[in-house]
RNA sequence: UGAGCUAUGGUGUAACGGUAACACAGCAGAUUUUGGUUCUGUCGUUCCCGGUUCGAAUCCGGGUAGCUCAACCA
């Protein structure tokens, strides 16, 4: 009886899923995930996709995902971000097996080094950066090797000891695996291991004044923690066998490197480093700035964390390059939000409507509904008085054919409240339309009317004299560029930056909304989505756009 | 001009030799106390050329295009 065509179709693997689960099949059933940045800026989108992937996938498959800083360079790094990090990550709703950092490992990476050097697999180098950086070679043609490659494991061993102890001055010398100065992946040409570098560390302090590099602190990192599946992006592709070098030199635990394509959002800069940049020269308020991709600004915009995740879930994970629509990313936001934000009346562009024959001393209360997909929600009460305000975009002197709202001669229904039928427009010498003169039907108050007439336009409104004044941001891309993070030579994001990134008016609000909480969207009706502000105080209200409504009514103008 | 990675609708992601699917965007319509939401319909010669096969997005050969790599960054 039951046919194939009722049964859930089973959803796809990606290909992550598949390699775990082939493993798994082969009887390798541990899965151990980790997150692993640098804390030397704030996560963004692309950042919550990888952290999607990394505790999604060991959530799914029994495993752990451990939260490792990669804090090997401690020139461009600070506590500052460590807890950024892990507010974000919390944020989103993950939490990590254990918070480990590659400097808790220097003293093993040390021994490491030195063990490396006794095989004579790695050696002290004299050269200079500019040497060095000459004798690498290019892309097509080998390199050079260093006048210092033969040095004897005992002379090696002294001065990488000296190195440690800090006999020598930053760039004096450097640690190199010895591997092959001709090979064609250009990280075989003896990778440097160390670096001197007098510099105070956010964990170790003045321990240390040499620090490993990324290739030769990552991999032995993920192994000492027994990581199964080391996931990364794209660009560390080339990086992959200097991964399994190391640790197939060293004889420690087999962590193996996948690489997946980087998210790319459409008008959105991904670069941390350029973000930085955006940050430190003030072109944005600060990380943490609405029109930022930073977790912290989507959180302070009023997304959702489930929206986030519903994201990263929807773009999927695969090894092409991509670039995602902006427009998926509020679809999420949207569909999270309909769902359980509260519906208020806001007018942010108003038109002064006074209504003849209403009462000036009167201020009754109507009920609406807090989110009619939730009757749960319940309800809360608007006041409407005899002077209110609209949208000014929705009343038009000279409507085109299929427009449903206001206009001269014209009735509709205010939503909650009357109908009201506009008798007369009132403008300024310079023609500019000033006020609406209405009429309400006193029987239309609980949606119907006197003589059972319907209207096809509702509007939403405030009563003047209730509504709170707000400052209401608007945002907008921060580039005008389709891929920004992809600028010509020679050419600064500065040239890309949108003069429109920010519009900042007077809206005019519904008493209620002062109860709204920080960071919590509402829908404003038909405006969009906004949420209160990190600076806004019950004096000074704040709300930022947190994403549009689908804004069909506008292709009716065109 | 070396090596590696990747090619499926406007954008993403599936299909694992058997009639190319899902989502977003777009377009059209229905419902609606907001034109939102919800619902329905619609939109493709799988980068190219050749081969294997009854049958190819999938396998093979050869092209082409895009991306990555020449920090003492990660």
């Amino acid at each position: 009886m039951a046919t194939e065509t009722n049964e859930p179709k089973e959803k796809s693997l990606n290909f992550l899923e598949e390699i775990i689960e082939e493993s798994i099949a082969k009887g390798n059933t541990r899965v151990q995930t980790r997150f692993p940045p640098e804390p030397n800026g704030y996560l963004h989108i692309g950042h919550a996709k990888s952290i999607c992937i990394n505790f999604g996938l060991a959530k799914k498959y029994g495993g752990k995902c451990n939260l490792r800083f990669d804090d090997t360079n401690p020139v461009k790094e600070d506590v500052e971000y460590v807890d950024a990090i892990k507010r974000d990550i919390k944020w989103l709703g993950f939490d990590w097996a254990i918070e480990r950092y590659a400097s808790d490992y220097f003293d093993q990476l040390y021994d490491w080094a030195v063990a490396l050097i006794g095989k004579g697999l790695a050696y002290v180098d004299d050269q200079t950066q500019e040497q060095i950086r000459e004798n690498r070679g290019t892309i097509s043609v080998p390199g050079t090797v260093s006048p210092w490659r033969n040095r004897s494991v005992e002379e090696n061993l002294d001065l990488f000891m000296r190195m440690k102890n800090g006999e020598f001055a930053d760039g004096a010398k450097v640690l190199r695996a010895k591997i092959d100065m001709a090979h064609t992946n250009m990280l075989f040409r003896d990778p440097i291991m160390y670096r001197i570098l007098h510099t105070e560390h956010h964990r170790t302090g003045n321990k240390w004044c040499i620090y490993p590099m990324y290739d030769y602190a990552h991999g032995e990192s993920d192994s000492i923690e027994q990581i199964t599946h080391s996931i990364c992006t794209l660009e560390f592709d080339v990086h992959r066998p200097l991964y399994d070098w190391f640790i197939q030199s060293l004889e420690i635990f087999p962590s193996h490197q996948y690489e997946f394509a980087r998210l790319n959002l459409t008008y959105t800069m991904m670069s941390k480093r350029k973000l930085l940049k955006l940050v430190q020269e003030n072109a944005v308020m600060g990380w943490d700035d609405p029109r930022m991709p930073t977790i912290c600004a989507l959180r302070r915009k009023g997304y959702t964390p489930a929206s986030v995740r519903a994201f990263a879930e929807m773009v999927g994970v695969a090894k092409r390059d991509n670039i995602i629509d902006l427009s998926k990313l509020e679809y999420c936001v949207r569909e999270d939000l309909n769902k359980i934000a509260d519906r208020r009346m806001a007018v942010l562009n108003p038109l002064r409507v006074v209504i003849t024959n209403y009462d000036a001393q009167k201020t009754e209360l109507f009920s609406a509904v807090n989110n009619p997909e939730n009757e749960a929600a319940g309800t809360h009460q608007i006041p409407f008085s005899q002077v209110i305000y609209i949208e000014r975009d929705d009343f038009m002197e000279e409507p085109p054919k299929k427009f449903f709202r206001l206009c001269p001669g014209g009735e509709v229904r205010l939503r909650y409240a009357y109908l009201i039928k506009c008798e007369e427009v009132v403008k300024d010498a310079a023609g500019n339309i000033t006020e609406l003169r209405c009429t309400y039907d006193p029987m239309s108050g609980s949606g119907s009317s006197s003589d059972g007439r319907r209207v096809k336009g509702v509007i939403h409104w405030v009563s003047a004299k209730d509504a709170v004044e707000a400052e209401v941001r608007l945002f907008n891309p921060l580039f005008t560029k389709e891929n920004p993070d992809d600028v010509a030579e020679g050419q600064s994001w500065e040239d890309n930056l949108n003069p429109d990134s920010m519009v900042q008016i007077t809206g005019y609000l519904e008493p209620s909304l002062r109860e709204t909480p920080i960071g919590q969207a509402v829908q404003f009706e038909r405006v969009g989505y906004f949420c209160p502000d990190l600076e806004s105080t019950p004096e000074h209200l704040i709300f930022n756009r947190t994403v549009t409504l689908k804004d069909s009514w506008a292709k009716i103008n065109k």
